[in-house]
DNA sequence: ACTTACGGTAAGTCATTGCTTACGATTCGT
DNA sequence: ACGAATCGTAAGCAATGACTTACCGTAAGT
């Protein structure tokens, strides 16, 4: 269902660079964009992109917005991708074995 | 290293529903096109990008060219986002640890 | 040999999208 | 209460990309 979202949102690259800021816990805005080459709200407009996919959630904490990793959205991504691999490999062994068969 | 052409080229919608067609085996590119709405030139292009991210192999067969899922692209896209469920799942369970003990 | 089928490539067009600057709203510090 | 900090949103712009038509090469059929 929404793997889509997900896989658009991790199609560019900069929010892959985003996400794997993330991988060591909880950030803020602030020190996501710290560092990177675009300004502060070319990286806001990212996490609301990756927040709509369902690959990041928010909590606010005072002034600021902590953003992580939500496990969920990515896990709905590798359900996919692990679909897709179950059935390529058996058509590739399917593949196999008629090629044998007709040698 | 090559997840980042793959996961680009299965963002594109029209690129998902070809890989999908593939699933069940090896197509020639007039049967691929065949029931889709955009230009056979159109999924010769797509078939291209999908073959460039290493997601598609080819075999020439006379006249026609079949197209096949290939495993180990798929294999280096699932790669990457098991290690980043990982991580998300590390860094979920330690901020609920945390979070436990502040309060 | 000549025609038909198959499919890749080129050029051009239009929509999408990622970036910037400017602005507004909320919260913290003093 | 006032200034500073944090962050989201709006508007505008430039680049990327997906599609079309037109064209060309190669293999099959007759």
């Amino acid at each position: 269902m929404s793997y889509e979202h997900a896989i658009t949102a991790l199609a560019d690259p900069t929010r892959r660079v985003i996400i794997d800021r993330l991988r060591g816990g909880p950030m803020a805005v602030g020190t996501i964009a710290n560092g990177m080459d675009i300004s502060r709200p070319a990286v806001s407009q990212h996490l609301r992109v990756l927040s709509d996919a369902g690959l990041l959630t928010v909590t606010p904490s005072g002034n600021r917005r902590l953003y992580a990793i939500a496990p969920d959205g990515v896990d709905a991504l590798r359900k996919y991708l692990d679909s897709l691999w179950d059935d390529a490999l058996g058509a590739f062994a399917r593949a196999a074995h008629e090629k044998a068969k007709g040698q």
